[in-house]
RNA sequence: GUGGGCGUGGCCAAGCUAGGUCCAAGGCGCCAGGUUGUGGCCCUGGAGAUCGAGGGUUCAAAUCCCUCCGUCCACCCCA
């Protein structure tokens, strides 16, 4: 038997409700913030990620789904949306339009991970960017809605991490210290800190063996070592922040795995600590657009995980609306009667009123258990007896109550 | 890529530790009937399982062993 993809999973008709919730939610977000919807195709040319995401990282070296087509091109499943936003910023001449321009976006992503709880092959983010504008106001206008937007989704206890991780100017010397900090205690570091030291000396930070996290808490911090401008632009953030009472706290150890980060990077994390709970994650990548092949612009954003999401208001117990189920569900005995019931459905439904035909050659009481197990208000029964004096019967299925109507009015009653 | 848990009808699940009484219990769901044309409760009956797959041990395996696959969790990494 078939089965979906390892990583890979439908979302069911009962998990619905939690999705269009969730999208109505950040769309809305969306919109009151001024950003438009930007779709992108949900592959691309595997340089771009190349490119955009970093040579050295996870992701690029062993995640990609990629592929040549036909024509004989690499290509490559989305594996994250930031750098595809860029790419479109960029074919479109969008710095030519007022700065910043503000974009969101619902896209899949693919990475060729193992999955685990809240990590997936194939799993959804709503993302946000705000590019063409480095003021810290737009980094603090990020967080923002990255906040309110699980604030909109009702979900509580939820942290804000924040950290800057500096600019191309001081981040150089700041791993210097790191690296000279972590060289004179290499003998307690675990063996994959070990490695992590000369590649990325900024992992050591978020390793979870306790010996490593213990060096971690005395580390150099990044937010020590910000040269003038980045040291300017995180005490302008955090201003920003506190005037608008969104509740941060500083994490010296935050990091992000994708090379385009600047300056700023947060996190919002749920009460549980589970292995892969990050709700949401963005940060600023002031060079990426410039490393894209286009002029030195600014750029900040974040994207949410929608399973992460679903999961937790789920866990939270928030309450959301169930998508409305069919209103009438038009039950028949005879050949006469089932064309009547056709025409009638029809009738229904131009009228905006979800109907459908109980199965065919069932008997009434198979009809009727139909109509009850699908939870309609309504049923409307056609037999042999309504057919003679053409009306039908309406059984209120709450009330358990029913009326004869005539056939010609049945359609307009039901519509009140 | 590494480590651990799990894998019995659509779903949940007993049985596996001490192999036979299991041609596999029960519940939910599904189908039909209990009313010549009527739901939700209740009652009766029914369909549905190569016990994840393959191999091995044994007179005998869902139960023991091996391999593989899948799944879940953790590491790694990340939304």
């Amino acid at each position: 038997m078939y089965r979906a993809p390892r990583g890979t999973a439908d979302v069911l008709p009962e998990e619905q409700g939690y999705w269009r919730y969730i999208e109505a939610r950040a769309r809305a977000l969306g919109q009151r913030f001024g950003y438009q919807r930007l779709d992108t195709p949900v592959f691309e040319q595997t340089a771009l990620f190349v490119r955009g995401v970093g040579q050295g990282t996870d992701i690029v070296e062993k995640e990609m789904y990629s592929f040549l087509d036909r024509g004989g091109d690499s290509m490559t499943l989305r594996p994250e949306g930031t750098a595809p936003v860029c790419r479109a910023y960029l074919e479109h001449g969008m710095h030519n339009q007022p700065q910043p321009v503000r974009l969101y976006y619902f896209s899949p992503a693919f990475r060729y991970e193992r999955p685990q709880a809240g990590r997936f092959r194939q799993h959804h983010q709503f993302g946000v960017e705000a590019l063409g504008d480095g003021d810290p106001s737009v980094d603090a206008e990020i967080v923002e809605m990255a906040w309110r937007l699980m604030e909109d989704l009702g979900l509580r206890d939820l942290t804000l991490l924040l950290n800057s991780i500096g600019d191309s100017e001081c981040r150089p010397a700041y791993l210097e210290h790191l690296r000279a900090y972590y060289a004179s205690r290499v003998e307690r570091l675990c063996q994959d800190c070990r490695g992590r030291l000369e590649r990325s000396p900024l992992r050591l930070l978020d390793c979870k063996q306790e010996a490593c996290q213990a060096l971690a808490q005395e580390a150099p911090r990044s937010i020590d070592h910000l040269c003038h401008p980045c040291r300017d632009h995180w005490e302008e953030l955090m201003k920003c922040l506190r005037r608008l009472d969104i509740p941060f706290r500083v994490e010296p150890r935050l990091v992000r795995g994708l090379d385009y980060y600047t300056r700023t990077v947060f996190e919002i994390q749920p009460p549980e600590e589970r292995a892969q709970s990050t709700l949401c994650a963005g940060g600023r990548y002031d060079g990426l657009i410039q490393e894209l092949g286009g002029p030195p612009t600014p750029g900040i954003g974040f994207a949410a995980g929608m399973e992460r999401m679903v999961s937790n208001v789920k866990g939270q117990g928030v309450p959301v609306p169930q998508e409305e189920s069919v209103r009438v569900v038009i039950a028949y005995l005879g050949d006469e009667a089932k064309g009547e019931a056709l025409s009638l459905a029809s009738q229904l439904r131009s009228k905006g009123i979800g109907a459908v035909l109980a199965p065919a050659g069932k008997s009434l009481r198979a009809q009727m258990r139909y109509a009850n197990s699908l939870g309609v208000s309504y049923a409307l029964i056609l037999g042999e007896e309504e057919m003679r004096s053409g009306s039908a019967l309406l059984r209120d299925m709450a009330k358990g109550e029913q009326r004869v109507v005539p056939l010609q009015g049945v359609a307009e009653e039901l519509a009140n």
